[in-house]
DNA sequence: GGACTTTCTTGATTTCGGTCAAGGTTTTCA
DNA sequence: TGAAAACCTTGACCGAAATCAAGAAAGTCC
């Protein structure tokens, strides 16, 4: 178990992308607004409606991001990996939160209270703008998952998404591992489970993927991306 | 027609929500980043792909924001009003734009650059706030869009939208203009024209509402929440 | 290692909303 | 003012994806 001790905060703090950019000893204004969780898996971290206090920062383990409906099923959002902060959208305007959040894995992570990133962000131009980054970049992302859920059909829907996990400039093949179950991904691009294995069923009938479990190899990227009916 | 001048471009900017927080005379040295433009109802004002040099605010008029799929077909994102700004996710990304915005209206609007917007970010923090509030609005404004497409069916989208127009604080009646024809309002739930006429029919059937052309009666505002089938 | 649960797949059926088509209404503009 | 265009509504039909149902596969835990 890591030492619970400003150094090691500091240290936390500065692997993450929303403080890289800052000489850790500038961090150090921050450590009495910063307090750290250990959460087991399956543990709210917070719910709809809650007002959070600071950031949310996850450090290691993984969590989801989901909306709820009123009959109590729910729509996957996102999933958070480690070094992602989610909720600064809602510190920033003091608002309830719009979404629920839960640990998918045993996970640590840190709470970033509201007043001192306000004080650092005021000291610190370069972390205003690395906030202002982040946020963009949030709302980049749900735009895309916007056109995703709106203009595409299901099996767009999927063929966008394997798209998207193909890493970079590789050859035409590659593999890719899920990070949550079939039925959370389904969620999360609004398809039923039943039409989400289906739509893969038929991408490996027409021999673009081959399905493991949570194991899926692209045979050609190119023709993924092309696929049709 | 305004006179084109500092004065008027400061008063301008000291008018929207944006920048009404910053003493009109702190406001000087944006304008050498500020550019005037008059554009006709329909002009296009930028396309997906374009890289925007600056946030675009709209002074007077009306612009909507809007997808476009392969086929050609629009999906509405937002109309904007006076005083809104729109473009700053882009902006602070340096990606191309993901969406794309046309007047509606014979509209002026202003482009402030993105160079004079980081200096004063980093001489104001209270701007830099102003920035990040502005832009989380927009994420929380997206969410809630979200949730609507994904969790709700056709009637319950109609119903949403039309709570939201509600005025506050008033009595159970009262009247809504619709600020757009009827098929763009469909294109921005994500119905198809017919269906959204449908179900205003289906509202007014019910007793709840009624139609006038683009003018819409709230007879009972609770009734209008929980109305079912 | 075997019972239990959870997750995934596959098929049959249903349904919501999209598409097509046609008629009516409103707006626009010469 | 009157013709043309754009917009809206209504009905009939269709289809993509959800739901229902049941069985297979995989993971979990004594």
């Amino acid at each position: 178990m890591t030492p619970f001790t400003p150094a090691s905060i500091t240290d936390s703090l500065h692997r993450l992308p929303l403080f890289s950019g800052i000489p850790p000893h500038e961090l150090a204004p921050l450590l009495p607004g910063v307090r750290e969780f250990k959460v087991r898996a399956h543990e709210m971290l917070f719910q709809k409606g809650d007002s959070l206090r600071g950031i949310h920062v996850l450090v290691s383990g993984q969590a989801k991001l989901f909306m709820t409906t009123a009959q109590g099923t729910e729509k996957l959002l996102t999933m958070v990996k480690p070094g992602q902060a989610f909720g600064e959208a809602v510190v920033f305007l003091d608002r309830p939160c719009p979404v629920s959040a839960e640990a998918t894995q045993d996970s640590t992570f840190l709470i970033v209270a509201k007043d001192v990133l306000l004080t650092m962000m005021d000291r610190n131009p370069v972390f205003a703008r690395q906030m202002l980054a982040s946020i963009s970049m949030r709302l980049h992302e749900l735009m895309s998952d916007m056109e995703t859920c709106t203009l595409m059909n299901s099996l767009q829907r999927v063929v966008s998404y394997l798209s998207q996990q193909v890493p970079e400039s590789e050859g035409p093949a590659c593999e890719i591992r899920l990070d949550t179950s079939k039925q959370m991904l389904a969620s999360r691009l609004n398809l039923a489970p039943e039409t989400f294995s289906r739509a893969l069923h038929h991408l490996a009938e027409g021999g673009v993927i081959e399905v493991s479990g949570r194991t899926i190899r692209v045979l050609d990227t190119q023709r993924l991306k092309t696929f049709q009916a």
